[in-house]
DNA sequence: CTTTCATGTAACTATCATTGTTACATGAAA
DNA sequence: TTTCATGTAACAATGATAGTTACATGAAAG
């Protein structure tokens, strides 16, 4: 139900982060490899600054480094420091104005795609960004829903 | 993860239909309800009348009912009518190209969103049109352990 | 201290999807 | 034949996102 790819955009940008710890990298050279800006690099990480995930540094041997080790960052916590949302239901600007029909279909449709959310921030608290830098999980996914075959915690 | 709201406005549309199906209602009138234009109601209802969900007549005493009865019309035949998806990493232009980072990270998630969107089918499977009417569906929502519970004033 | 580098952020433009609107052809009932 | 209502194309309006430019802030290097 989304339109944008924030999330793939991020998680791209942290593989690159998690496999090249050594330095710092540039928002510059980040926008060279993914083909796009400099500030689209930064806007994109600046929520995941704010949650701790990656540290900012300026100046000279400065950029981008991962906050914390990979092993330690879900794909939840991104997807969570993003924003990002599931949700059929979104109101218009003011039409939810007085329809009892409309605010009792929202409400029910609210209610699904919370469930759908759910189901889907515990898929992804089960991979870390090191295992996708590691590239293990494309084994994982190969196998069709077998959640938990890695070192992830049991449901 | 989407923006528009398509399946609420259907629905909304659809409950209008389920509970008035005496005589065909014109999209004229329900643009009037719903405060928009009657070209938007037939483009939101062309894709239902492909899925032989409503129907359309023309000339004097014309327009729009429910095909089947609403009890027989499940919420999912709607949603999948739509061609509504959960897409947590779509397809930018031709950002694709080659790199493998992205390409995986791209199927992991597509692994994700496929199961939570089947989830959602799976919950809008067990709730027809008729439910929705008839306003079932609330107490229906709040058996499915939904997180909210809304006090719901006794009307 | 000055220079250089790199982020932080605002402001603007470009692009794209969706919606709203107008106009006209098609077909059915009166 | 007139009137009604859908079907559809074409276009403008809107809104969200991405891309770009410009400049301030701050840190390291010289
Ligand atoms: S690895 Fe995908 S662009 Fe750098
Ligand atoms: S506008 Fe007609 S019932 Fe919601």
């Amino acid at each position: 139900m989304k339109r944008d790819g924030k999330l793939l955009i991020a998680l791209h940008i942290l593989a690159h982060l998690a496999v090249a710890p050594v330095r710092p990298l540039t928002s510059a050279a980040l926008a060279v490899c993914l083909c796009t800006n400099p500030v689209v690099i930064r806007r994109a990480l600046a929520g995941l600054r704010e949650a701790g995930i990656v540290t900012s540094a300026k100046g000279h041997g400065g950029g981008w480094t991962v906050a914390r080790p990979p092993a330690t960052i879900s794909l939840r916590e991104v997807y969570v420091a993003l924003g990002e949302r599931i949700d059929l239901a979104p109101v218009r600007g003011s039409a939810g104005s007085g329809c009892l029909i409309e605010a009792t279909v929202a409400r029910a449709l609210d209610g699904f795609s919370a469930e759908a959310e759910a189901l889907l921030l515990r898929r992804l608290d089960t991979i870390s960004l090191a295992d996708l830098a590691a590239g293990f999980h494309q084994r994982l996914i190969e196998q069709t829903g077998s959640s938990h075959v890695m070192s992830a915690p049991a449901e």
